[in-house]
DNA sequence: CATAAAGTAAGCTGATTGACGAAGTCAGAT
DNA sequence: ATCTGACTTCGTCAATCAGCTTACTTTATG
């Protein structure tokens, strides 16, 4: 959404296509950002021509913040599956720990990666059930995605394949992937984490093992 | 990409991300702008903190056009599939074309999809090979998107599962899949299309014979 | 018809960007 | 030990942005 107001030709056009989709008039986006109504007119109009990314980041956050608490009308799926019952765990390190420690902690296996990115540091992880996060909405991350320097766990992994996937196709990228347990790992995973030079480990420790392990890194 | 600079918490750290994927120097990258190099180094360390959506495009432009004139080392994957082999084929139609019209032309079984959407037009399409698409850096249009309004086609389906996945996880969302003789259809896939609120077809028709029969719509 | 409500247009101001260039740090080669 | 190349920092400045206000269309709607 962020992305594609960027990316368009006509940002002001793009923005006002969301407001619209949101279903909020200029004044009530105005209302919510805390500013005359023409400025919201003047974006759409593009006499902004290349708003700064803050802005953008303002009136998206606005839009989904209001449709949020309201419902989630726009942003929420029909299904049932709330966004919080995705994510089992989600926490940030006071620094940055090498990927490596994490590994060492989780004894696990690393399908792809460099020994490069492998010394980099993360700053948190967020631990995922791949299936809820898959089919709810926002488990993707807050519509702002995933902070680069972290691991996503992904727990429940059936064939090894879609969690790669989505990854692949989402903006934005976590550095460290981990399949908890998996049934299997489809060859296509390594290659995709290997095209995201993310690092892709495999790890038998269930979920609260490893929450209980990562919980005294600092 | 330009997505994930604008959506990131520092823009200046994705930016240098994204020029020492692309093997670029400071330097060079400021030759490929025509700027100083020390305006680079600005942006990359957050002297510019909102930088204008038009500065990021140039410098996401720039890394793209040296990246491909040089055989598009990393725009082309690793895997040696081409972008370009990944999209089969790819129209705009002259004017709108409801969905409904669409899906009577290439015989396609609804999966998913209201009445009301199936109304609305599209303007164009675009048929990929799923999985050359997901193998390929910038099938997904990573620099720019799908357009919303269009159809896209998966051929080459084997579960059924990952397309829609992608899709899910994509920020930009077409308004209608389409898999083209797929071995099987992953009853996710449905489920993900209503969420998406986009509508999900089947048809066993091939490639040429699609293209051939969307041909001569407007 | 009158009058909201929604959106556009235009002029103005202070803040920030986009750009430069000079002077600096830092890490590795020579 | 110093030199080179890559990067950083910073002062400067014109251009542009983000915001305001106020006045003007349009488009519903009682």
């Amino acid at each position: 959404m962020a992305g594609e107001i960027v990316v368009s030709e006509r940002p002001g056009e793009t923005l006002r296509k969301w407001r619209e989709i949101f279903q909020l008039s200029q004044k009530e986006l105005a209302t919510l950002l805390e500013v005359n109504p023409s400025v919201v007119c003047d974006f759409e109009k593009g006499r902004r021509a290349s708003p700064g990314i803050v802005t953008v980041r303002k009136f998206v956050e606005a839009m989904v913040d209001y449709d949020s608490s309201h419902g989630g009308k726009v942003i929420n799926t029909m299904a049932g599956t709330r966004t919080n019952e995705a994510i089992v765990d989600i926490r940030e390190f006071t620094s940055g720990i090498a990927i490596e420690t994490v590994i060492e902690k989780i004894e696990g296996e690393v399908l792809a990666g460099s020994k490069e990115i492998i010394e980099r540091p993360i700053y948190g992880y967020t631990m995922v059930d791949s299936l809820k996060a898959i089919t709810t909405f926002n488990a993707f991350g807050e519509m702002y995605g995933w902070s680069n320097e972290r691991a996503v766990f992904f727990s429940g992994v059936h064939y090894g394949r879609s969690p790669m996937i989505a990854v692949r196709a989402h903006p934005v990228k976590p550095r460290m992937a981990v399949y908890v347990k998996p049934k299997a790992v489809d060859p296509l995973a390594p290659k995709l984490a290997d095209m995201e030079k993310i690092v892709l480990v495999k790890t038998d420790l269930d979920e609260s093992m490893i929450v209980e392990r990562l919980r005294y890194l600092r």
